[in-house]
RNA sequence: GCGCCCAUAGCUCAGCUGGAUAGAGCGUCGGACUACGAAUCCGAAGGUCGAAGGUUCGAAUCCUUCUGGGCGUGCCA
């Protein structure tokens, strides 16, 4: 039976025995766990193995061997899959697979291509996930740029996973340092108009502030200097500072691969009263409270250390407000779940938006945080200075300039999202063997670069039905297919658990067993039927390379 | 002070949500190109999983305490 893992064939094995114990009464029917089947570290364990009798065992308080020995006793393999099954140790079953059990796993590769790996997981399920989401008060840097691969590769894996995946981008540009950036700009602007201006240090200080001011200058001249504040002079610096941010920011993101459905303004959120609606709204329900001029949110009731604020003394709304009525917006947009990716030193406000979102009426659930730890940035070895107060920053942009998409990709995905990352920028500039983009790609371009022999030597392209696999016999052709076999049950995980970097990890092993297979044995030889069989192997690995690269957004070269 | 995260080989990190003798890359040492691409491969050395208790058939993984680091603890975002 085709299309399915060897997994789910050995757990389905392990389910028929059970029933069969159940009905002979062997074993008293209990509730049936979730059966386990695990891939093992040590040949001498088989090639799975399951803890099945010793889970059962805790619940049936009996001898976890007993129960091993009834499951094993009432296996039935009707499809002839196994070699051998034994207990071992306290109460495993191990199974040894039959050669020719491995190569009928290609069949599903072959006619998958390139949706082998994607699953109907979240059929008919919307997911929202936003990221990046940075002030456009400046050009984006190194640490955003961690972020916005992590965000958009948890939605490529969400894709192929089935959801209904749309990202977004939320602009922040409704508050305080909105206003801070216009500020700065029209004072650089009456600098550059040749005002002695003692720039204030709270201002932004970048060079690219000089810049806008020059660009408004020469395109206008100096008919704002005449202004007063009052008559709108900041809201338009304000206005056209961040638009060529943004501007700006969009084109690194694309440059880097990253592409959003839609950037969402904050001051969408104020539009017709919609925040304060809102918060009447939570203060008839009792989340909002008022305290002199103040209006706070009772968080606390959630689980937060202490209330917080929605509406200062002075009567503005807080950030925290406008988000929930962010949160509110997104799910009127029928998302069932909403993803936030954020910078890990954003954490302490993670509980402020679960209280948010229940306020809504919604459960816990609904919502996903995903913290994303700050990059260290060197060069050889070395950190790169940097303030953001001074202006001095590495841009995502001159990143993208100098490693290139791939390996800036690659390497910002090879740390789980919640541990600290060192970004080094010879390192992932390097074309060695200490870079693993590189590992990576040229065991695709090889893959590649074999099948072109091929056909140059008058070969087709073997599809499953064309090749004799039984020929494929050696322990690594089986190590690569059960590599291979492994894939969609891994996008499977990561899509479960928003984890980008298990991907990376295993196009690093597929690679591995590629490369050492590669050297070991020649796939083009005088034999042509072997080589037909051998040919169809790597082209499944091929496959699968590309499929997974895909999902990193790193390209799958034929040539490199 | 309180809260969250991290601690695994010399370095950088995985460890599939509790499984059997803890893995990989880099670095070090020693090997492999007249053969489909050497950006590759093979071998060796390298560990008290920060420490101490606890939970159970079984712990790097779960609970408690401690040590050391990062971040947070705004009517900033």
């Amino acid at each position: 039976m085709p299309g399915k893992s060897m997994k789910a064939r050995l757990i389905k094995l392990l389910e028929k025995s059970l029933e069969t114990c159940f009905e002979k009464g062997i074993l008293t029917e209990k509730d049936i766990p979730s059966i386990e089947v695990e891939s093992t570290k040590e040949n001498s364990h088989g090639d799975y193995a399951t803890n099945l009798a010793m889970i059962l065992a805790s619940s049936m308080k009996t001898n976890p061997r007993k129960i091993a020995d009834a499951v094993a006793e009432n296996i039935q393999d009707e499809d002839n899959l196994l070699e051998k099954w034994e207990i071992a140790g306290p109460g495993f079953i191990n199974f040894f697979m039959r050669g020719n059990a491995w190569v009928t796993l290609l069949k599903e590769v072959d006619e998958k291509k390139d949706r082998y790996g994607k699953s109907g997981l979240g059929k008919d399920k919307r997911v929202q996930v936003e990221f990046v989401s940075a002030n456009p008060t400046g050009p984006l840097h190194i640490g955003h740029a961690r972020g916005a691969v992590i965000g958009d590769v948890i939605a490529n894996i969400l894709e192929a996973s089935g959801f209904s995946v749309f990202r977004e981008y939320y602009i922040n540009d409704a508050g305080n340092q909105m206003n801070n950036l216009g500020k700065s700009v029209f004072y650089r602007y009456r600098e550059l108009s040749g005002e002695k201006i003692d720039y204030p240090s709270e201002c932004y200080q970048g060079q690219y502030i000089i810049d806008l001011a020059g660009e408004i200058l020469e395109k206008s001249g100096d008919k704002y200097l005449t202004k007063e504040e009052e008559e709108g002079v900041i809201e338009f610096f304000t206005d056209y500072a961040a638009d060529r941010i943004l501007k700006g920011i969009k084109t690194d993101l694309e440059a880097f691969g990253v592409v959003f459905d839609r950037y969402f303004s904050e001051k969408e959120l104020y539009k017709n009263d919609g925040v304060w609606k809102l918060l009447r709204e939570l203060q008839k329900e009792g989340f909002v409270y008022k305290d002199g001029d103040t209006m706070w949110f009772n968080t606390k009731d959630f689980g937060d250390e202490k209330d917080r604020v929605v509406v200062r003394a002075n009567g503005e709304p807080t950030y925290f407000a406008a988000d929930i009525a962010y949160h509110q917006n997104k799910y009127l947009r029928n998302f069932d779940t909403v993803i936030d990716v954020w910078g890990a030193d954003h954490h302490g406000y993670v509980p402020r938006m679960y209280a948010g979102i229940q306020a809504l009426g919604k459960k816990r659930e609904a919502l996903e945080v995903v913290l994303v730890q700050l990059v260290n940035l060197l060069r050889d070895g070395k950190p790169v200075a940097m303030s953001t107060r001074a202006g001095e920053f590495v841009t995502l942009g001159d990143v993208v300039a100098e490693v290139g998409k791939d390996a800036s990709r690659y390497n910002f995905l090879m740390r789980r999202s919640n541990s600290h990352l060192d970004f080094d920028l010879e390192l992932a500039k390097k074309q060695s063997n200490e870079n693993p983009v590189y590992y990576v790609q040229y065991a695709h371009a090889r893959i590649s670069s074999i099948i072109r022999t091929a056909l140059e030597r008058g070969y087709e392209i073997p599809a499953y039905d064309d090749v004799d696999l039984s020929l494929l016999v050696l322990p690594e052709e089986f190590n690569m297919i059960k590599s291979i076999d492994k894939f969609p049950e891994l996008i499977e995980g990561s899509a479960k658990t928003l984890e980008p970097h298990r991907i990376t990890f295993y196009t690093n092993d597929l690679a591995s067993i590629f490369h050492s297979y590669y050297n070991k044995n020649r796939v083009l030889s005088d034999d042509v039927e072997l080589s037909k069989a051998r040919l169809f192997l790597v082209k499944c690995a091929g496959i699968v390379l590309r499929n997974a690269l895909r999902i990193l957004g790193v390209s799958a070269p034929e040539r490199m």
